[in-house]
DNA sequence: CCCAAGGGTGACGTTAACGTCAACCAGCTA
DNA sequence: TAGCTGGTTGACGTTAACGTCACCCTTGGG
């Protein structure tokens, strides 16, 4: 983890108020919404979550961003950040940037496409979750082993 | 993912059975007992977990594992089997063998040593459970979403 | 008008986590 | 005894995900 970042990106990423529904919800208005609002910069970007430019580039090269272009310069929208929102959200939880550009296109197209899209993004989206199910079980296996074994050590460290 | 392991590591990470305390507990007994019982040779480990030969020794390398040598071959206990199910399971779920090294460490020490090596291992204990809670909240908020997703799809399929 | 700040594009360097290949050795077996 | 099987150690190659560096352009201020 990097030390110079001037938020942790996990925090600024979760940093919306209200219930776990509530919260994908608008996790996903935010991403389809129609680039009307709001405008950023690539270093305000940055800031905000804690990563370097080159790092935000890198991204759009692999093409996970393309953001609007003002005299050359990136400009981002709030559908942007989302997006990166997600990216690094993903990251969080161990997946590599070409599974996030697949979860991006589950996010992307939802809403019209015919039925065979419609189709795709419904088995997509199946195993995606089965996936994220799985991973979630290793995930508090480990943390059951090592709550554990906290607990046993507290129980040593109370005795002695 | 790879496509020719006999077995998937996950599956065979969490196939004993019992509830979720139960199978902690089991895991760590499993890791502590005093190398008694049965023998695994290399190819035998990387069969049952599905990985190379190249990546169980690269393990070593890094010091994740230590088997004794019979002749300058490998073998296993059923101690160092364990510790290679964890070493998969903290890969699953997006850990670098860096931190597994840590988190291996844990494992390690924790019924004997003196006051200062206990407070360590607690302490340890409490940073690794407030990371990994954070990141199964990350894994839930994406979970969250893509539910949501397959089921606006699913509702615009039967719509159709 | 100059120039510093901020942003952009290559291009090369770096680290982690292995894959791949060559060469060697030990034990069996036909 | 020749050869196969199954193991070992280098040593080099590869991919992902950036870091770093050099060089360029533009825009506002003194």
């Amino acid at each position: 983890m990097s030390t110079r970042g001037a938020r942790d990106p996990a925090s600024s990423v979760s940093s919306q108020s209200g219930g776990s529904a509530a919260r994908a919800r608008q996790a996903l208005a935010e991403h389809r919404e129609p680039d009307g609002g709001e405008l950023f910069g690539i270093t305000e970007l940055c800031e905000a979550f804690g990563i370097t430019l080159r790092t935000i580039r890198f991204y759009e090269d692999k093409g996970l961003l393309s953001p609007r272009r003002v005299n050359g310069a990136r400009v981002y929208t709030r559908r942007d950040r989302a997006r990166l929102a997600i990216i690094l959200r993903s990251k969080a939880i161990g997946a590599s940037l070409e599974e996030i550009r697949h979860y991006l296109d589950l996010y992307g197209a939802h809403g019209e496409g015919r039925q065979q899209q419609l189709k795709y993004v419904r088995d997509r989206t199946d195993a995606a979750i089965t996936e994220l199910e799985a991973k979630r079980a290793h995930l508090d296996a480990m943390l059951a082993e090592l709550r554990m074994i906290n607990t046993e050590v507290r129980a040593q460290l109370d005795k002695g």
